[in-house]
DNA sequence: TTGTACGCGTTATCAA
DNA sequence: TTGATAACGCGTACAA
């Protein structure tokens, strides 16, 4: 291992002081022309590069944001992280990256790490099993700035990035319903995570809007993953075929993928036997025998609008918590039989 | 912003000294455990957070590692990104993500902000424009560890784990070759990264291997996206109708869609006029109109292999150069008219 | 078992 | 414009 040039050893081959080279090399106004072209050049010639650990010592700022995402290779998030990298890069932040496959222990270890790292700020995504929010409002009391993307926790005082969730589900259910579907089921997500409710709520809604009941039996709790989409939907077809839903709202797209397989292998056709939308525009939605309708989830610019608050609030240009709701856009296509492409 | 809790802090509030906090919080041995204990819940009380930037400075060890990747977008990184932050978790690192957008400039920077920020090690995929490796051989002549993966730099001295390209690129063609195909196109990738011109290599192999001339109007070069398959295709299309390609390798599957896409916009059929085949085994290559016969990288498994070696280099493991080889596996569907599923 | 002095590499502060 | 000194929060080495 080569031995680290440090900036002392720059300001001895020069005869000059530590000071003089700092200031030199941080392009300080209080140091003569000359002077600094002639440490410019040493320190070129040394190879030197500085220590940004030391330096985030004395300054208190270590121009890193800690990203926590439960999921990477859920296709959302690595958008998500694009849009934040994008952002951060321009503003000279690097991320530090935290995937908690979605276990709430292992959010609260990434957590603490990146703050004991001394992260300037947090974005985050909180886990499918969350159970409380102590550690969050712990986050908030030190004073590192918190935002969160996607799955929000709100009315602790932290801002955050969001679909607007519930009208997308409320438009995505009527959508059908305007196509003269009644019996429509919803796959939901597991429940304490915000998003889960909110798109049920939006369902909700739109049946109640257009005078339809809400069943009970027609609502199935599932999970974001495809599997959980499969349970559900298999739960929903062991009703009779009487009061077998007609359509299905699924919590998510990889859900509604696992729906959609447990449909085929019951014999059914999409969307002949049962239609089914989705939510988040998963890069396979436009592929599947049945393309799939559903919400398109600008994550580019969730993750922009996420790291731009952060980091306005750590340079102190804004302080007030924001709710920021990226609109979503519903994609029409054939597996809500509503001639769609 | 509260003011943070120090070790020194918790010392004074238990009138003891900041190196019995430090011994105590460290499980080290020489302490008693009555002490021990009263230390542990007083910082616990008071809300310490151990500060991994001063013992960072001090210990010359940060515990993370930096991942350069080129395109968090394209499905196989996200994938490797898991298997490196699965071993990295493991072994108690961290890792700091940067994103090029597959720019050399955006490379160096990178790498230069990492090293200066201390990591103990670099991950790294080489941007799809390297021009020259001086940088790597800084970073190798510094002492920072550095292995590569899928996209590898050879010959200065740095580990690599990658798909054995060579031989995957060979078994694609000599199946096409078995299964009667005589004119065999090759999408290939830009010719300064290493994997395009080892899959080059492989598709040059084969037809030499079954006697099959190697023609250059059928080699045409691409690069990894959509729109490069697409542009190469287009060009391969122009040649009159008897010096068609009746099959073509595309050096990955984004290219491989591309290609698709020329294919099908030129009337012509998959694979019944034109058959193809992919390398990498994205998300979406099941789910084609005509699924696409690909390699199945484990991506997931080249980021764990990448993240062990780099780490045992760091632990001081092991020290010697490895070539890393994950072998990939030939995934047959529809798209190469071989009667796969 | 516990404490003291010092250093990690850098910058802020104040004096020259 | 330049330099000396102290400090950031912690751990090592040694002494008590």
């Amino acid at each position: 291992m080569v031995r680290k040039v440090t900036a002392k050893e720059v300001a001895r081959a020069l005869g000059i002081s530590t000071m003089t080279v700092s200031r030199a090399l941080n392009n300080r106004p209080n140091v003569d022309a000359k002077t600094r072209e002639k440490v410019l050049e040493t320190a070129r010639k040394m190879g030197y590069i500085p220590n940004h650990i030391a330096k985030s010592l004395v300054l208190r700022k270590t121009n890193t944001i800690g990203v926590v995402v439960p999921e990477i290779t859920h296709s959302f998030f690595p958008e998500v992280v694009r849009g934040i990298e994008e952002v951060s890069y321009q503003a000279g932040y690097h991320i530090i990256l935290s995937h908690t496959a979605e276990d709430a222990n292992r959010e609260i270890s990434a957590i603490e790490t990146l703050v004991s790292k001394q992260v300037d700020g947090l974005l985050l995504s909180t886990s499918q099993n969350v159970a409380d929010y102590e550690v969050y409002r712990q986050v908030i009391q030190r004073g590192v700035p918190l935002v969160f993307y996607d799955r929000c926790v709100k009315g602790i005082g932290a801002s955050c990035v969001s679909l607007d969730d519930a009208e997308c589900a409320r438009k995505l259910t009527e959508h059908l319903i305007s196509h003269g579907y009644q019996r429509i089921a919803h796959i939901s997500g597991p429940p304490n995570v915000l998003i889960s409710t909110t798109r049920l709520e939006g369902y909700r809604q739109a049946l109640a809007e257009h005078g339809l009941p809400v069943e009970d039996e027609l609502i199935v709790e599932g999970g974001f993953h495809e599997g959980d989409g499969y349970r559900a939907m298999q739960q929903l077809l062991t009703l009779p075929p009487e009061k077998r839903p007609r359509a299905v709202v699924a919590v998510n797209d990889p859900a509604a993928f696992g729906a959609m397989k447990a449909i085929r292998e019951a014999g059914l056709r999409i969307p002949d036997d049962v239609a089914i939308v989705g939510f988040s525009d998963d890069i396979r939605a436009n592929l599947m025998e049945a393309p799939l309708t559903t919400i398109r989830q600008n994550a580019y610019e969730i993750g922009r609008r996420a790291a731009r608050k952060l980091i306005d609030l750590i340079e102190e240009k804004s302080s007030q918590v924001e709710e920021i709701i990226v609109p979503g856009e519903l994609v029409i296509r054939r597996s809500c039989g509503c001639n769609g492409e």
